[in-house]
DNA sequence: AGGACAAAAAATGAATGCAAAATGACTTCC
DNA sequence: GGAAGTCATTTTGCATTCATTTTTTGTCCT
């Protein structure tokens, strides 16, 4: 095996000369950002090794700004920084996925509890409507919409809560799990599924009585039983096979 | 004011040339090391601007992984980063303040509930120890014996949670609050401390019975009261002057 | 033929150099 | 006298270059 990167034939950026007008940020910013969506999205394969050459050439950039890229991303715990030996991504253990859940879970848990202090009627009202459109999806076996729905619910608690410190922390264990593709699989235990549903409802429940505590609970547990579902799902990899390879 | 560094006579690294025998990473990483203290140990001033030319010839080293130390130092929060202006060590407002308190508080308060999961019988008795010397403490008025054998308590706390993740995450935030030395001043009120025994007493005891949705909840509301302190000492400053400058 | 040693090739870590942007001072104009 | 514009200096951002370390390849010996 020579070239661990997958399909990088097509360079992520544009030619990037000079020619592109707008300008996001400096170029170690857009570079990041690039780099951590690519990371992410699972463009690169568990514990593979990537050469500093190959991302520079396939970002256009010298490997100054990468390197300073790969040290945040180090930093944020998506890759590691072996000494004189390179960028890894960085390979979770199942015993580093069962940490990130339950971080996850103790950051909804709080999540949840602030939110009971600071969410208005006319949010709860939002989150009720996602939430019946998260039904239908249930029914309709939508998984994708379904997890589209899930996922605005649990942000729109977090961005209740009101606290950005919060928000950023949550997005980045957020990235650090996608990797893991473990949605499109674990959800479709149909047991599992209903579960979560009357869990949704429950913590509806109890934010519209702002019951902070309460809520805090209800949320850790969710989390725990997605926690379970998941690493169950990795042990034991799929129940039916997914279409996609 | 020309130099925004106080008293940076003195260079950080010894001469660093090649001398030393230890080399515990690499330069970078060791420069990370010790710009992270230098700024979470506030001899940097709030706002200040930091030259890098300063900071190189301080550490003597060139900017290349200087300049790496800072994007890391920036993705955690102790720094920002202007583009095209340099690096400033972060101010936080008040309400940053808050935020990071909030933030803390629900680490500590999962930290307890997994604790209740994995603690074992002679951890406990460890923190009871400390618990115990904490007291002596408390009656001496010794605030500074206080303030340690309360930091390694909830640091045992954390501990027992086996949780790497979330120790890496907590010493995260630890490190950013660390920058504002409110400890020193809002314990001198004497109500407060009282009231914070008379909590970390509950705290053992729902550890004892691994209680952990109990201790999660008086974790986040010893936490919670804490914030309320240091807030009002930040708003108000002494109510008794402090001895040091 | 297989393994160990050695040299070449490549990759990483750090330093230097160069262009662009910002800061500051000075001049000029109203 | 004050404000705005312009130029010099400083500082940042990135590319390039140099020095080590690692990895690979080729050869030799058992």
């Amino acid at each position: 095996m020579k070239s661990t990167i997958p399909d990088a034939g097509v360079p992520i950026a544009p030619p990037a000369q000079n020619g592109g007008d707008r300008q996001e940020a400096s170029l170690h910013g857009e570079v990041l950002l690039r780099l951590r969506d690519y990371v992410v999205e699972g463009n690169i394969p568990d514990g593979a090794r990537v050469p500093e050459r190959q991302l520079c050439e396939m970002l256009g950039i010298s490997r100054t700004p990468l390197r300073e890229a790969l040290k945040v991303l180090a930093a944020e715990g998506l890759i590691e920084l072996l000494p004189n030996r390179g960028a890894r991504v960085r390979q979770l253990s199942q015993r580093d996925l069962e940490e990130l859940f339950d971080v996850m879970a103790g950051l909804e848990s709080l999540a949840g509890r602030l939110a009971c202090e600071a969410i208005t009627d006319e949010e709860i009202i939002a989150i009720e409507q996602m939430h019946y459109e998260m039904y239908g999806h249930y029914l309709h076996r939508d998984m994708h919409g379904y997890f589209q729905a899930n996922q605005r619910i649990h942000e729109s608690i977090v961005a209740a809560a009101r606290n950005e410190t919060l928000k950023t922390t949550y997005a980045n264990f957020a990235g650090r799990i996608r990797r893991v593709r473990y949605s499109a699989n674990f959800a479709r235990k149909r047991q599992r599924w209903a579960e979560a549903m009357r869990e949704h409802e429950a913590i509806l429940d109890a934010l519209r009585r702002r019951a902070g505590s309460e809520l805090s609970d209800i949320l850790f547990q969710h989390l725990r039983n997605k926690r379970a579902a998941a690493i169950e799902h990795l042990t034991e990899p799929q129940e039916d096979a997914p279409a996609s390879p």
